[in-house]
DNA sequence: GCCGTTTTCGGCCCGACTGTTTTCAGTCG
């Protein structure tokens, strides 16, 4: 079991825990065990019980515990505590902003024991009568749940690579390379997946299942398919799929009718024709021969949104997409300065293992206590590591910079002189999250002004699938990036991606530059990059437009000239 | 339950934010 698992059960302990009132200095031996494996970057798979318990927090009984959750991959404790915990409790328990202590009143007075009770209990009022709770607490509970109703059955594009590309590969060696084809949300590299599509060109759809069947990560729902369409879940994840079998004759429409998005397919080519009507009745031999006979240059899948494509497909002019291969290095990165896993110096030369240029650093500033941000002083001697470091790594380089968090009132987090000591500062909020469109759109615009910024950090702020991003006027931040040639960051962590692919053209077109950022916090973070990368195609990003495809030696002379500027 | 010692028992206790209160409790990162 690895430590992010391991975690998570020692975090549900602990939670159970405090619903049933166990003494809290036992439950914040669980706390302090969790924040130290997740602090530490000591894998505990291997570790026995004496080794376990050398790590700070980690004693006799949690070692034990840990032991046997490698062995059985659950605890006595746990066990004992979820015999007394009423099953739908623990879903309650996933709401956000309902801890332990909220559960437990409601399910000691209200006797409620689910989330259905709970959402019953909301709309007729009761939950506001309560002593502690109140009509904003109740209007709350609703919203999450109704947040997570929307996003039963969704999942990150990187959650589902994996269990997505082995299947793949399955069924290109059962039905060969020319005849299987992913299409759908999948295909266009969409942020969120709820259903899996692949095409399977065959005039036999009876063998095709047959040989489906033979493939143990797919479960088929018989109610659901049909002659010709395969209906099921793929893994353990519970992941719809769908397999639509079609006769080479149709393969290709298929094909194009299936990976576009609606908004593609409704396009109107020069005569009114939906482009979807075309394709549905031409006969094509492959996609690319067919955007062609339509008149358009061909699109590629992650593309096919019915955003910006269509006009310049018809102008020949869509873009040339960036790809990984064209980024020199990775800017917003945390080292254990702040809250990263791996220290200044792993983290560098890691990245220079992987054959990138530069490293930016940019840990959490002083206002992040929860994050370990840097006081000054530690900036201090952050600044002098990374001089030492670049004598020893040259050509590589280290830029040293900040994610300065965006205070209430837009002002970032250290006085001038210091923010002048960074080679570049990713701007962020971090805290305040609940603002009015208004108010947030002011906030970012007040940072974007400040000279310093050279980075809009992830700027709405959004967590997919777990929390919606504070309201931004998009287009009033981009205006103000390109007025004061601040750059975008698309935050390429798969649970943010933001800036959205949606906002990129937009951004392209008023001369913004962006920059994929993975926001590592350890080494393996840099792997993230890739979806930064989809997440820009999808938008249409250029290599010219993106800030860390420059070389070292062009960058070091943007940032320089940068502040220069700030100086006049 | 863990830690650390003034060494086997006593102390451990983040800070901002929110929504409830009207000085604080609960939650979160």
């Amino acid at each position: 079991m690895d430590n992010k698992n391991i975690t998570k059960i020692l975090k549900l302990t602990a939670q159970l825990m405090e619903l049933h009132e166990v003494n809290t200095f036992k439950i914040r031996s669980y706390t302090s065990a969790i924040y130290s494996i997740d602090q530490g970057n000591i894998s505990l798979e291997k570790l026995d019980k004496e080794a376990l318990q050398k790590i700070n927090g980690i004693g006799k009984s949690i070692a034990e515990v840990i032991v046997q959750l490698q062995e059985t991959g659950t605890h006595e404790y746990l066990e004992e505590l979820l015999k007394e915990t009423p099953k739908g409790l623990l879903e309650v328990l996933e709401i956000k902003g309902l801890g332990p202590k909220k559960i437990k009143t409601l399910w000691k007075t209200l006797h409620i024991t689910s989330v259905h009770e709970l959402l019953e209990a909301c709309q007729s009022g009761e939950v506001a009568k309560i002593k502690g709770f109140g009509k904003k607490t109740q209007e709350s509970i609703i919203q999450s749940l109704e947040f997570m109703a929307s996003n039963q059955g969704k999942w990150h594009y990187a959650d589902v690579e994996e269990a997505v590309e082995t299947l793949h590969d399955d069924l290109v060696q059962l039905f060969g390379d020319d005849a299987v084809s992913l299409t759908g949300a999948y295909s266009r590299k969409n942020e969120i997946i709820e259903q899996v599509e692949w095409l399977i060109k065959s005039e036999d759809p009876k063998a095709v299942f047959k040989k489906l069947s033979s493939l143990k990560p797919l479960q088929q729902d018989k109610k659901t398919s049909s002659p010709f369409t395969w209906r099921g879940k793929l893994g353990e994840r519970d992941l719809s799929a769908v397999i639509f079998v079609t006769s080479p004759s149709t393969f290709v429409n298929e094909q194009l009718l299936r990976s576009a998005s609606r908004a593609h397919l409704l396009a109107p080519l020069e005569d009114g024709t939906p482009l979807g009507s075309y394709f549905k009745a031409g006969q094509f031999e492959s996609q690319e021969a067919a955007y062609k006979a339509a008149g358009l240059a061909y699109v590629v899948p992650e593309l096919r949104e019915g955003q910006f494509e269509i006009a310049l497909a018809k102008e020949n002019k869509l873009p040339v997409l960036l790809e990984e291969k064209d980024l020199k290095g990775i800017l917003h990165n945390h080292s254990t300065y702040s809250d990263g896993k791996h220290t200044l110096k792993e983290m560098a030369d890691y990245c220079q293992e992987l054959g990138y240029e530069y490293l930016g650093i940019s840990d959490h500033s002083r206002t992040a206590m929860y994050a370990g941000g840097l006081d000054i002083d530690k900036v201090v001697e952050q600044q002098a590591e990374i001089k030492r470091l670049n004598e020893e790594m040259a050509p590589f380089r280290i830029f040293s910079g900040i994610e300065s968090d965006i205070l209430v009132d837009g002002s970032l987090d250290y006085p001038d002189e210091v923010l002048a000591s960074f080679d570049f500062i990713v701007s962020s909020i971090h805290s305040g999250l609940s603002m009015t469109r208004k108010k947030a759109t002011a906030r970012l615009i007040k940072a974007i002004e400040n000279p310093y910024t050279t980075i809009l950090g992830h700027p709405t702020g959004r967590l997919l699938l777990r929390r919606e991003g504070y309201p931004v006027d998009h287009k009033a931040i981009i205006d103000a990036c390109a007025e004061n040639k601040v750059v975008i960051e698309i935050n390429a962590n798969p649970w943010r991606l933001d800036l959205d692919w949606r906002w990129v053209h937009y951004a392209m077109d008023k001369e913004v530059m962006l920059s994929i950022n993975p926001d590592a916090h350890e080494k393996k973070g840099y792997f993230h990059m890739k979806y930064g990368v989809l997440t820009g195609r999808k938008g249409g990003l250029t290599k010219a437009m993106t800030l860390n495809a420059m070389g070292v030696q062009a960058i070091g002379e943007y940032f320089d000239k940068r502040k220069e500027n700030i100086k006049k």
